[in-house]
DNA sequence: GTAGTCATGTAAGAGGTTACATGATTAG
DNA sequence: CTAATCATGTAACCTCTTACATGACTAC
Protein backbone atom coordinates (compact mmCIF):
# COMPACT_ATOMS: atom_id res chain seq x y z
CA UNK A 1 0.00 0.00 0.00
CA UNK A 2 2.40 3.01 -1.00
CA UNK A 3 -0.67 5.52 -1.53
CA UNK A 4 -0.63 5.59 2.28
CA UNK A 5 2.56 6.27 2.28
CA UNK A 6 3.20 8.87 -0.55
CA UNK A 7 0.51 10.83 1.67
CA UNK A 8 2.48 10.44 5.15
CA UNK A 9 4.78 11.99 3.24
CA UNK A 10 3.38 14.26 1.64
CA UNK A 11 1.91 15.40 5.22
CA UNK A 12 5.51 15.35 6.84
CA UNK A 13 5.48 18.37 4.72
CA UNK A 14 2.80 20.40 6.15
CA UNK A 15 -0.91 19.82 7.65
CA UNK A 16 -3.11 20.10 5.33
CA UNK A 17 -6.91 18.70 3.65
CA UNK A 18 -7.66 15.76 1.52
CA UNK A 19 -7.95 18.32 -0.76
CA UNK A 20 -5.08 19.85 -1.17
CA UNK A 21 -3.78 16.51 -0.94
CA UNK A 22 -5.29 15.24 -4.10
CA UNK A 23 -3.85 18.82 -5.86
CA UNK A 24 -0.82 17.36 -5.37
CA UNK A 25 -1.67 13.67 -6.71
CA UNK A 26 -2.87 15.58 -9.99
CA UNK A 27 0.22 17.70 -9.60
CA UNK A 28 3.79 17.63 -8.91
CA UNK A 29 3.41 14.17 -6.55
CA UNK A 30 1.66 12.91 -9.36
CA UNK A 31 5.37 12.55 -11.19
CA UNK A 32 6.40 9.80 -9.14
CA UNK A 33 2.58 8.70 -7.71
CA UNK A 34 -1.39 9.46 -9.05
CA UNK A 35 -4.35 8.69 -7.00
CA UNK A 36 -7.94 10.00 -7.84
CA UNK A 37 -9.52 11.84 -4.77
CA UNK A 38 -11.76 8.84 -4.50
CA UNK A 39 -8.82 6.77 -3.75
CA UNK A 40 -7.85 9.94 -1.51
CA UNK A 41 -10.48 10.54 1.03
CA UNK A 42 -11.09 7.07 2.19
CA UNK A 43 -7.48 6.49 2.17
CA UNK A 44 -7.30 9.19 4.68
CA UNK A 45 -10.08 7.97 7.10
CA UNK A 46 -8.47 4.55 7.38
CA UNK A 47 -5.14 6.71 8.42
CA UNK A 48 -6.97 8.38 10.88
CA UNK A 49 -8.49 5.35 12.07
CA UNK A 50 -5.22 3.66 12.24
CA UNK A 51 -3.89 6.48 14.59
CA UNK A 52 -1.33 7.50 11.72
CA UNK A 53 -2.60 10.86 11.31
CA UNK A 54 -5.30 13.21 13.07
CA UNK A 55 -7.67 15.68 12.03
CA UNK A 56 -8.55 18.65 13.13
CA UNK A 57 -11.35 20.81 12.03
CA UNK A 58 -11.16 23.95 10.71
CA UNK A 59 -13.73 26.51 9.76
CA UNK A 60 -13.92 27.97 6.56
CA UNK A 61 -16.26 31.14 5.76
CA UNK A 62 -19.62 31.35 7.68
CA UNK A 63 -20.93 27.84 7.53
CA UNK A 64 -18.42 25.35 6.14
CA UNK A 65 -15.30 23.46 7.66
CA UNK A 66 -12.69 21.57 6.33
CA UNK A 67 -10.44 18.70 7.94
CA UNK A 68 -6.84 19.34 8.49
CA UNK A 69 -4.45 16.12 8.84
CA UNK A 70 -1.20 16.29 10.43
CA UNK A 71 1.18 13.43 10.69
CA UNK A 72 1.37 11.77 14.55
CA UNK A 73 4.13 10.20 16.28
CA UNK A 74 3.09 6.87 15.13
CA UNK A 75 2.73 8.41 11.46
CA UNK A 76 6.61 9.26 11.71
CA UNK A 77 7.33 5.97 12.56
CA UNK A 78 5.47 4.44 10.31
CA UNK A 79 7.48 6.59 7.64
CA UNK A 80 11.04 5.51 9.21
CA UNK A 81 9.57 2.15 9.19
CA UNK A 82 8.44 1.87 5.44
CA UNK A 83 11.88 4.15 4.01
CA UNK A 84 13.97 1.59 5.99
CA UNK A 85 12.56 -1.98 4.43
CA UNK A 86 13.61 -3.28 1.68
CA UNK A 87 10.22 -4.47 -0.37
CA UNK A 88 10.40 -6.82 -3.18
CA UNK A 89 10.35 -5.65 -6.72
CA UNK A 90 6.95 -5.26 -7.83
CA UNK A 91 5.84 -8.18 -10.70
CA UNK A 92 6.73 -6.60 -14.51
CA UNK A 93 3.66 -5.49 -16.51
CA UNK A 94 4.72 -3.38 -19.39
CA UNK A 95 1.73 -2.82 -22.02
CA UNK A 96 4.28 -0.89 -24.70
CA UNK A 97 6.91 -3.42 -24.28
CA UNK A 98 4.19 -6.28 -24.85
CA UNK A 99 2.12 -4.73 -27.72
CA UNK A 100 6.02 -4.22 -29.17
CA UNK A 101 6.39 -7.60 -29.03
CA UNK A 102 3.70 -8.17 -31.55
CA UNK A 103 3.94 -5.32 -33.74
CA UNK A 104 3.67 -8.20 -36.44
CA UNK A 105 -0.72 -8.23 -36.13
CA UNK A 106 -0.22 -3.89 -36.79
CA UNK A 107 0.38 -1.80 -40.07
CA UNK A 108 3.72 0.21 -40.48
CA UNK A 109 1.75 3.11 -40.09
CA UNK A 110 -0.35 2.19 -37.29
CA UNK A 111 3.33 1.63 -35.66
CA UNK A 112 5.27 4.56 -36.78
CA UNK A 113 2.16 6.67 -35.09
CA UNK A 114 2.29 4.52 -31.68
CA UNK A 115 5.87 5.21 -31.02
CA UNK A 116 5.79 8.85 -32.15
CA UNK A 117 3.25 9.18 -29.28
CA UNK A 118 5.98 7.35 -27.13
CA UNK A 119 8.47 9.42 -27.92
CA UNK A 120 6.07 12.80 -27.75
CA UNK A 121 4.96 11.44 -24.08
CA UNK A 122 8.32 10.57 -22.37
CA UNK A 123 9.82 13.84 -23.68
CA UNK A 124 6.83 15.97 -22.60
CA UNK A 125 7.59 14.02 -19.18
CA UNK A 126 11.41 14.33 -19.51
CA UNK A 127 10.99 18.25 -19.78
CA UNK A 128 8.49 18.21 -16.45
CA UNK A 129 10.80 16.89 -14.58
CA UNK A 130 13.98 18.45 -15.86
CA UNK A 131 12.12 22.19 -14.90
CA UNK A 132 11.42 19.97 -11.28
CA UNK A 133 14.57 19.34 -10.59
CA UNK A 134 15.89 22.50 -11.12
CA UNK A 135 13.67 24.52 -9.22
CA UNK A 136 14.29 21.85 -6.08
CA UNK A 137 17.66 22.94 -6.41
CA UNK A 138 17.03 26.10 -6.62
CA UNK A 139 14.65 26.21 -3.59
CA UNK A 140 11.34 26.89 -5.33
CA UNK A 141 9.32 24.15 -4.77
CA UNK A 142 6.63 25.25 -1.82
CA UNK A 143 6.11 21.50 -0.72
CA UNK A 144 10.23 20.94 -0.14
CA UNK A 145 10.61 24.37 1.36
CA UNK A 146 7.82 23.55 3.75
CA UNK A 147 9.49 20.41 4.95
CA UNK A 148 12.84 21.52 5.37
CA UNK A 149 11.48 24.75 7.10
CA UNK A 150 10.95 22.04 9.87
CA UNK A 151 14.30 20.87 9.57
CA UNK A 152 17.53 21.84 11.08
CA UNK A 153 19.79 23.38 8.32
CA UNK A 154 22.76 20.35 8.57
CA UNK A 155 19.48 17.98 6.98
CA UNK A 156 18.74 20.61 4.08
CA UNK A 157 21.07 19.32 1.71
CA UNK A 158 20.29 15.53 2.14
CA UNK A 159 16.82 16.17 1.93
CA UNK A 160 17.47 18.21 -1.66
CA UNK A 161 19.62 15.79 -2.92
CA UNK A 162 17.35 12.77 -2.36
CA UNK A 163 14.19 14.15 -3.74
CA UNK A 164 16.46 15.60 -7.14
CA UNK A 165 17.94 12.21 -7.03
CA UNK A 166 14.19 10.77 -7.78
CA UNK A 167 13.39 12.67 -10.40
CA UNK A 168 16.87 12.25 -12.10
CA UNK A 169 15.67 8.55 -11.72
CA UNK A 170 12.89 9.43 -14.00
CA UNK A 171 14.72 11.54 -16.28
CA UNK A 172 16.67 8.31 -16.85
CA UNK A 173 13.96 6.71 -17.69
CA UNK A 174 12.65 8.79 -20.19
CA UNK A 175 15.63 8.64 -21.85
CA UNK A 176 16.01 4.99 -22.10
CA UNK A 177 12.19 5.34 -23.75
CA UNK A 178 13.01 8.11 -26.15
CA UNK A 179 16.14 6.24 -27.33
CA UNK A 180 14.16 3.05 -27.28
CA UNK A 181 10.91 5.44 -29.67
CA UNK A 182 13.66 6.76 -32.14
CA UNK A 183 14.92 3.32 -32.61
CA UNK A 184 11.82 1.50 -33.40
CA UNK A 185 10.95 4.35 -35.96
CA UNK A 186 14.26 3.95 -37.57
CA UNK A 187 13.51 -0.26 -37.62
CA UNK A 188 10.09 -0.11 -39.03
CA UNK A 189 11.60 2.71 -41.29
CA UNK A 190 14.43 0.09 -42.57
CA UNK A 191 12.09 -2.96 -42.62
CA UNK A 192 9.51 -0.89 -45.13
CA UNK A 193 12.44 0.30 -47.20
CA UNK A 194 14.01 -3.46 -47.48
CA UNK A 195 9.93 -4.55 -48.41
CA UNK A 196 9.49 -6.41 -45.63
CA UNK A 197 6.01 -7.65 -45.00
CA UNK A 198 4.11 -8.17 -41.85
CA UNK A 199 0.73 -9.90 -41.03
CA UNK A 200 -1.11 -6.36 -40.07
CA UNK A 201 -0.17 -4.79 -43.09
CA UNK A 202 -1.39 -8.14 -45.49
CA UNK A 203 -4.45 -7.79 -43.46
CA UNK A 204 -5.45 -4.45 -43.92
CA UNK A 205 -5.37 -4.72 -47.18
CA UNK A 206 -7.40 -7.67 -47.79
CA UNK A 207 -9.77 -7.35 -44.54
CA UNK A 208 -11.38 -10.90 -45.38
CA UNK A 209 -9.45 -12.94 -47.47
CA UNK A 210 -6.19 -11.98 -47.05
CA UNK A 211 -6.34 -13.64 -43.65
CA UNK A 212 -7.53 -16.83 -44.65
CA UNK A 213 -5.07 -17.15 -47.74
CA UNK A 214 -2.01 -16.51 -45.12
CA UNK A 215 -3.94 -19.47 -42.43
CA UNK A 216 -4.53 -21.90 -45.56
CA UNK A 217 -1.20 -21.10 -46.76
CA UNK A 218 0.22 -21.92 -43.30
CA UNK A 219 -1.85 -25.47 -43.28
CA UNK A 220 -0.17 -25.93 -46.76
CA UNK A 221 3.24 -25.95 -45.15
CA UNK A 222 2.40 -27.72 -42.14
CA UNK A 223 0.73 -30.50 -43.74
CA UNK B 1 -7.16 -5.18 -20.28
CA UNK B 2 -3.67 -6.24 -21.29
CA UNK B 3 -3.94 -9.82 -19.97
CA UNK B 4 -6.58 -10.52 -22.41
CA UNK B 5 -4.00 -9.67 -25.25
CA UNK B 6 -1.13 -11.02 -24.05
CA UNK B 7 -3.00 -14.70 -23.53
CA UNK B 8 -4.51 -14.05 -27.33
CA UNK B 9 -0.77 -13.06 -28.01
CA UNK B 10 0.93 -16.49 -27.09
CA UNK B 11 -1.88 -18.57 -28.40
CA UNK B 12 -1.17 -16.83 -31.91
CA UNK B 13 2.08 -18.94 -32.04
CA UNK B 14 0.45 -21.99 -31.42
CA UNK B 15 -2.75 -24.03 -29.47
CA UNK B 16 -2.53 -24.72 -26.47
CA UNK B 17 -4.03 -25.72 -22.69
CA UNK B 18 -4.19 -23.02 -19.55
CA UNK B 19 -1.59 -24.89 -17.83
CA UNK B 20 0.93 -24.12 -20.58
CA UNK B 21 -0.02 -20.23 -20.86
CA UNK B 22 0.13 -20.46 -17.01
CA UNK B 23 4.05 -21.65 -17.82
CA UNK B 24 5.18 -19.28 -20.20
CA UNK B 25 3.48 -16.49 -18.06
CA UNK B 26 5.80 -17.54 -15.09
CA UNK B 27 8.77 -18.03 -17.60
CA UNK B 28 9.47 -15.87 -20.77
CA UNK B 29 6.15 -14.00 -21.00
CA UNK B 30 6.70 -12.88 -17.41
CA UNK B 31 9.65 -10.99 -19.13
CA UNK B 32 6.59 -8.20 -20.09
CA UNK B 33 4.30 -9.10 -18.20
CA UNK B 34 3.61 -11.72 -15.33
CA UNK B 35 -0.25 -13.26 -14.13
CA UNK B 36 -0.72 -16.13 -11.62
CA UNK B 37 -3.18 -19.22 -12.47
CA UNK B 38 -6.05 -17.66 -10.55
CA UNK B 39 -6.39 -15.09 -12.96
CA UNK B 40 -5.67 -16.98 -16.66
CA UNK B 41 -8.23 -19.78 -15.83
CA UNK B 42 -11.05 -17.41 -15.61
CA UNK B 43 -9.84 -15.15 -18.37
CA UNK B 44 -9.88 -17.82 -20.60
CA UNK B 45 -13.65 -18.47 -19.91
CA UNK B 46 -14.22 -15.33 -20.62
CA UNK B 47 -12.35 -14.82 -24.03
CA UNK B 48 -14.47 -18.28 -24.79
CA UNK B 49 -17.41 -16.94 -24.63
CA UNK B 50 -16.67 -13.84 -26.16
CA UNK B 51 -15.75 -15.46 -28.74
CA UNK B 52 -12.29 -14.98 -29.36
CA UNK B 53 -10.55 -17.90 -28.52
CA UNK B 54 -12.15 -21.99 -28.42
CA UNK B 55 -11.79 -25.07 -26.94
CA UNK B 56 -11.20 -28.11 -27.47
CA UNK B 57 -11.51 -30.96 -24.80
CA UNK B 58 -8.36 -33.57 -25.52
CA UNK B 59 -8.23 -36.84 -23.44
CA UNK B 60 -4.85 -37.46 -21.68
CA UNK B 61 -4.44 -40.73 -20.09
CA UNK B 62 -7.09 -42.68 -19.44
CA UNK B 63 -9.75 -40.82 -17.55
CA UNK B 64 -8.54 -37.43 -17.55
CA UNK B 65 -9.05 -34.56 -20.68
CA UNK B 66 -7.70 -30.91 -21.04
CA UNK B 67 -8.70 -27.78 -22.74
CA UNK B 68 -6.53 -26.98 -25.73
CA UNK B 69 -7.46 -23.17 -26.47
CA UNK B 70 -6.87 -21.27 -30.13
CA UNK B 71 -7.54 -18.27 -31.50
CA UNK B 72 -10.74 -17.53 -33.54
CA UNK B 73 -11.29 -15.13 -36.78
CA UNK B 74 -12.96 -13.06 -34.50
CA UNK B 75 -9.90 -13.06 -31.49
CA UNK B 76 -7.16 -12.79 -34.65
CA UNK B 77 -8.85 -9.21 -35.70
CA UNK B 78 -8.96 -8.47 -32.17
CA UNK B 79 -5.10 -9.34 -32.43
CA UNK B 80 -5.11 -6.78 -35.09
CA UNK B 81 -7.19 -3.74 -33.52
CA UNK B 82 -4.95 -4.12 -30.29
CA UNK B 83 -2.05 -3.65 -31.95
CA UNK B 84 -2.80 -0.90 -34.17
CA UNK B 85 -4.89 1.67 -31.40
CA UNK B 86 -2.93 3.99 -30.01
CA UNK B 87 -3.38 3.66 -26.04
CA UNK B 88 -2.99 6.09 -23.42
CA UNK B 89 -0.34 6.04 -21.61
CA UNK B 90 -0.81 4.41 -17.92
CA UNK B 91 -0.68 6.80 -14.76
CA UNK B 92 2.75 6.59 -13.42
CA UNK B 93 3.23 4.62 -9.89
CA UNK B 94 6.84 4.20 -8.88
CA UNK B 95 7.63 3.19 -5.76
CA UNK B 96 11.50 3.13 -6.01
CA UNK B 97 10.79 6.63 -6.91
CA UNK B 98 8.74 7.46 -4.32
CA UNK B 99 10.63 5.90 -1.02
CA UNK B 100 14.26 7.71 -2.72
CA UNK B 101 12.30 11.18 -3.00
CA UNK B 102 12.21 10.49 0.58
CA UNK B 103 14.98 8.34 1.80
CA UNK B 104 15.49 11.46 4.75
CA UNK B 105 13.47 9.18 6.62
CA UNK B 106 15.79 5.94 6.37
CA UNK B 107 19.25 5.30 7.46
CA UNK B 108 22.25 5.55 5.54
CA UNK B 109 22.34 1.84 6.28
CA UNK B 110 19.45 1.10 4.72
CA UNK B 111 19.28 3.40 2.12
CA UNK B 112 22.45 1.59 0.67
CA UNK B 113 20.66 -1.59 1.09
CA UNK B 114 17.91 -0.88 -0.96
CA UNK B 115 19.87 0.53 -3.72
CA UNK B 116 22.09 -2.20 -3.64
CA UNK B 117 18.84 -4.93 -4.03
CA UNK B 118 18.02 -2.54 -6.84
CA UNK B 119 21.01 -3.07 -8.72
CA UNK B 120 20.98 -6.66 -8.11
CA UNK B 121 17.69 -6.84 -9.18
CA UNK B 122 17.87 -4.86 -12.40
CA UNK B 123 21.42 -6.52 -13.17
CA UNK B 124 19.79 -9.93 -12.75
CA UNK B 125 17.09 -9.25 -14.99
CA UNK B 126 18.77 -7.68 -17.74
CA UNK B 127 21.21 -10.69 -17.88
CA UNK B 128 18.22 -12.74 -18.67
CA UNK B 129 16.45 -10.03 -20.85
CA UNK B 130 19.90 -10.53 -22.65
CA UNK B 131 20.03 -14.14 -22.89
CA UNK B 132 16.37 -13.44 -24.79
CA UNK B 133 17.48 -11.55 -26.90
CA UNK B 134 20.12 -13.38 -28.28
CA UNK B 135 17.91 -16.41 -28.23
CA UNK B 136 15.68 -15.54 -30.14
CA UNK B 137 17.92 -14.03 -33.23
CA UNK B 138 19.81 -17.00 -33.46
CA UNK B 139 16.16 -19.03 -33.45
CA UNK B 140 16.10 -21.12 -29.85
CA UNK B 141 12.96 -20.29 -28.79
CA UNK B 142 10.25 -22.40 -29.43
CA UNK B 143 7.11 -20.13 -28.88
CA UNK B 144 8.55 -17.53 -31.91
CA UNK B 145 9.50 -20.64 -33.86
CA UNK B 146 5.98 -22.15 -33.77
CA UNK B 147 5.12 -18.69 -34.69
CA UNK B 148 7.10 -18.62 -37.90
CA UNK B 149 5.95 -21.69 -38.82
CA UNK B 150 2.64 -20.15 -39.42
CA UNK B 151 4.04 -17.09 -41.69
CA UNK B 152 5.87 -16.77 -44.57
CA UNK B 153 9.22 -16.46 -45.09
CA UNK B 154 8.75 -12.79 -46.10
CA UNK B 155 7.28 -11.98 -42.30
CA UNK B 156 9.92 -13.66 -40.65
CA UNK B 157 12.22 -10.98 -40.64
CA UNK B 158 9.78 -8.44 -39.10
CA UNK B 159 8.69 -10.74 -36.27
CA UNK B 160 12.06 -11.50 -35.18
CA UNK B 161 13.03 -8.04 -35.23
CA UNK B 162 9.87 -6.37 -33.55
CA UNK B 163 10.24 -9.38 -30.60
CA UNK B 164 14.17 -8.40 -29.82
CA UNK B 165 13.00 -4.84 -30.43
CA UNK B 166 10.98 -5.12 -27.40
CA UNK B 167 13.49 -6.95 -25.05
CA UNK B 168 16.29 -4.03 -25.88
CA UNK B 169 13.93 -1.75 -24.58
CA UNK B 170 13.59 -4.05 -21.15
CA UNK B 171 17.48 -3.73 -21.25
CA UNK B 172 17.45 -0.04 -22.19
CA UNK B 173 15.13 0.27 -18.97
CA UNK B 174 18.02 -1.79 -16.89
CA UNK B 175 20.69 0.36 -18.11
CA UNK B 176 19.19 3.08 -16.45
CA UNK B 177 17.80 1.88 -13.29
CA UNK B 178 21.60 0.11 -12.78
CA UNK B 179 22.95 4.03 -13.53
CA UNK B 180 20.42 5.00 -11.20
CA UNK B 181 21.37 2.83 -8.15
CA UNK B 182 25.19 3.25 -8.60
CA UNK B 183 24.32 7.10 -8.64
CA UNK B 184 22.54 6.83 -5.37
CA UNK B 185 25.00 4.72 -3.88
CA UNK B 186 27.82 7.27 -4.65
CA UNK B 187 25.31 9.97 -3.50
CA UNK B 188 25.05 8.21 -0.19
CA UNK B 189 28.88 7.99 0.49
CA UNK B 190 29.32 11.15 -0.71
CA UNK B 191 26.47 12.67 2.07
CA UNK B 192 28.14 10.37 4.95
CA UNK B 193 31.46 11.26 4.23
CA UNK B 194 30.50 14.78 4.35
CA UNK B 195 28.75 14.19 7.84
CA UNK B 196 25.79 15.58 6.54
CA UNK B 197 22.80 14.08 8.84
CA UNK B 198 19.48 12.96 7.90
CA UNK B 199 16.10 12.51 9.94
CA UNK B 200 15.99 8.97 9.87
CA UNK B 201 19.43 8.03 11.22
CA UNK B 202 18.69 10.31 14.44
CA UNK B 203 15.40 8.75 14.86
CA UNK B 204 17.16 5.56 15.22
CA UNK B 205 19.75 6.44 17.36
CA UNK B 206 17.23 7.98 20.14
CA UNK B 207 13.87 6.58 19.19
CA UNK B 208 11.37 8.71 21.35
CA UNK B 209 13.54 11.55 22.61
CA UNK B 210 15.39 12.17 19.27
CA UNK B 211 12.19 12.87 17.59
CA UNK B 212 10.52 15.16 19.93
CA UNK B 213 14.02 17.24 20.15
CA UNK B 214 13.39 17.46 16.81
CA UNK B 215 10.11 18.57 16.18
CA UNK B 216 10.42 21.14 19.36
CA UNK B 217 13.84 22.57 18.08
CA UNK B 218 11.74 23.15 15.08
CA UNK B 219 8.66 24.68 16.64
CA UNK B 220 11.34 27.16 17.80
CA UNK B 221 12.74 27.66 15.03
CA UNK B 222 9.17 28.53 13.53
CA UNK B 223 8.02 30.93 16.62
C1' DG C 1 3.19 -46.37 -3.18
C1' DT C 2 4.57 -41.84 -3.43
C1' DA C 3 6.43 -37.68 -4.99
C1' DG C 4 6.39 -34.46 -8.66
C1' DT C 5 4.07 -32.64 -12.37
C1' DC C 6 -0.11 -31.80 -15.04
C1' DA C 7 -4.39 -29.53 -14.94
C1' DT C 8 -8.09 -26.57 -13.38
C1' DG C 9 -10.59 -24.28 -10.63
C1' DT C 10 -12.94 -20.88 -6.44
C1' DA C 11 -13.01 -17.01 -3.14
C1' DA C 12 -11.82 -13.19 -0.24
C1' DG C 13 -9.85 -8.95 -0.31
C1' DA C 14 -6.73 -5.05 -1.71
C1' DG C 15 -5.99 -1.45 -4.91
C1' DG C 16 -7.46 1.36 -8.64
C1' DT C 17 -10.85 3.56 -12.19
C1' DT C 18 -14.91 5.86 -13.53
C1' DA C 19 -19.03 7.81 -12.69
C1' DC C 20 -22.44 9.80 -9.76
C1' DA C 21 -23.48 13.15 -6.24
C1' DT C 22 -23.67 17.26 -3.26
C1' DG C 23 -23.06 21.62 -1.28
C1' DA C 24 -20.37 25.88 0.37
C1' DT C 25 -17.40 29.72 -0.90
C1' DT C 26 -15.32 33.24 -3.69
C1' DA C 27 -14.32 36.22 -7.56
C1' DG C 28 -16.37 38.70 -11.19
C1' DC D 1 -26.33 36.06 -9.88
C1' DT D 2 -23.28 32.97 -11.85
C1' DA D 3 -19.28 30.45 -12.81
C1' DA D 4 -15.21 28.58 -10.96
C1' DT D 5 -13.13 26.66 -7.19
C1' DC D 6 -13.12 24.49 -2.64
C1' DA D 7 -14.35 20.42 -0.31
C1' DT D 8 -15.89 15.71 0.47
C1' DG D 9 -17.92 11.96 -0.23
C1' DT D 10 -20.29 7.01 -2.30
C1' DA D 11 -20.78 3.07 -5.53
C1' DA D 12 -20.09 -0.04 -9.23
C1' DC D 13 -16.75 -2.27 -11.49
C1' DC D 14 -12.29 -4.14 -12.96
C1' DT D 15 -7.68 -6.04 -12.11
C1' DC D 16 -4.62 -8.37 -9.41
C1' DT D 17 -2.96 -10.96 -5.16
C1' DT D 18 -3.11 -14.63 -1.97
C1' DA D 19 -4.87 -18.53 -0.26
C1' DC D 20 -7.59 -22.58 -0.42
C1' DA D 21 -8.83 -26.75 -2.98
C1' DT D 22 -8.95 -30.90 -5.84
C1' DG D 23 -7.77 -34.68 -8.61
C1' DA D 24 -5.41 -37.28 -12.48
C1' DC D 25 -1.09 -38.77 -14.44
C1' DT D 26 3.84 -40.31 -14.63
C1' DA D 27 8.31 -41.69 -13.26
C1' DC D 28 10.68 -44.06 -9.68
Amino acid sequence: MSLRHALLAVLSADPMTGYDLVKYFDGTVAFVWSAPHSQVYPELRRMEQAGLIEATTVPRGERATKREYSLTREGERELHRWASEVHPPPPLRNVDRLKAAHFEWGTYESIKRQLREHLNHWSAQRRQWRQLVGDLESGEVPLLRRRLERLPPEQHEAVVAFRAFAFQGQIARADAEIAWAKRGLALVEQLEASGATIAGELAEAQPADGARAQRTGVAGATA
